[in-house]
DNA sequence: CCTACCGATCGGTAGG
DNA sequence: CCTACCGATCGGTAGG
């Protein structure tokens, strides 16, 4: 690639960015072009010699974040780890996107109702498949007679809210390392699931 | 009360009920009182004459609700029950709020950030004083020998996080009960915080 | 990459 | 409760 694409794509790659970090601070409805030209240091027009419009910025962000998840639950499929195992990467890979990905993540988590059609369904289509996946690997965690109706429907929700929760002690003086709270999700988390007294029939 | 001012005043609570639903649907920026006075049935300037701007329908919305939690936890002080028990009784308070009363729970939990000054700081005081109420409550029942530092903090944070999840159960098909998901919260969350490999000087 | 500017839409007001 | 309208701001374009 000529030097003057590659440059040209560097920018564009700082300008989604920053888009990322305001439409995390703000929202995608309340961040302007013009904040975001001003935060760069340009004009609002000249945004657009890099990128194609602000839905455009949305999305890129939104489908290359969730690509990633996808991406790494694909992978989870191809060890022979126990399911435990399993469910236990998916945690810490949430913990650790959301902590190193802070902006991305965040802006996947809550903005995506911002999107348009077609990348609006394209979006919920993905997410959807990412969740049942999600969802059958903790059932298999739990064994064939668990105690509750729904309880692997359930365990998938939180495991996730968990993680987008982490927003607050992002946002706070951080008292706790990362890694600690890193364990202490996992340790929440799976002992919820791993005890004998709500799921007596758990293969360990 | 005479009656055309009781009648200005259920109108009124008419418009910000359906606000509620509305920002919580898209987003406070994202709805226009435009958008909002078609839903009701009026011209977007005679939503005037009921209200003063759509910002403090905002306001309106988030610290009614929030003075319902508030009191809440209140109320837990004055019962003698032990500490688990009490964090029993907030995950079912916050589990019914979220079903309930979803639209304005939703509002408070999402579009705080969209509060102006004097009432964002007001908002988010209030919210630092209930977060650490709630995890001195936790903190007390696990017991002073707890295993992993900021653990209580994690449960905080974990359990108001999976109550903020169920937005998505919400949005879905809904194959499980409201009642069973209670109970499933209840149980994951829990067991989480009882189980004795995790923190064995938990007090039952 | 900037100046200049477009049509659309925003929250809100005046006056009846 | 409506018509008519305000200034401000929005995402985006033309032309250089």
């Amino acid at each position: 690639m000529p030097l003057a694409k590659r440059k040209k794509s560097a920018k564009k790659e700082l300008i989604i960015k920053k888009a990322s970090a305001m439409f995390r601070e703000k929202g995608y409805p309340a961040t302007s072009m013009r904040d975001l030209a001003e935060e760069i240091g340009l004009e609002a027009a000249s945004l657009y010699n890099h990128i194609q419009s602000k839905s455009e910025m949305l999305q890129e962000i939104i489908f290359r974040t969730a690509d990633e998840c996808l991406q790494h639950l694909e992978s989870l499929d191809e060890e022979d780890t126990n399911c435990v195992a399993k469910i236990e990467s998916l945690i810490r890979f949430h913990v650790r996107m959301m902590l190193n990905r802070f902006d991305d993540y965040y802006v996947m988590t809550n903005e995506w109702i911002h999107l348009k059609e077609p990348h609006l369904s394209h979006f919920t289509g993905k997410r959807r498949y990412y969740v049942q996946k999600m969802e059958s690997i903790i059932e298999a965690g739990l064994g064939n007679k668990t105690t509750n109706p729904g309880m692997s429907y359930t365990a998938m929700l939180t495991i996730l809210a968990a993680v987008r929760g982490l927003e607050f002690w992002h946002r706070s003086a951080k008292k706790i390392a990362p890694g600690t709270m890193e364990d202490n999700m996992v340790a929440l988390l799976i002992s919820g699931l791993t005890d004998d007294k709500v799921f007596p029939s758990l293969k360990k």
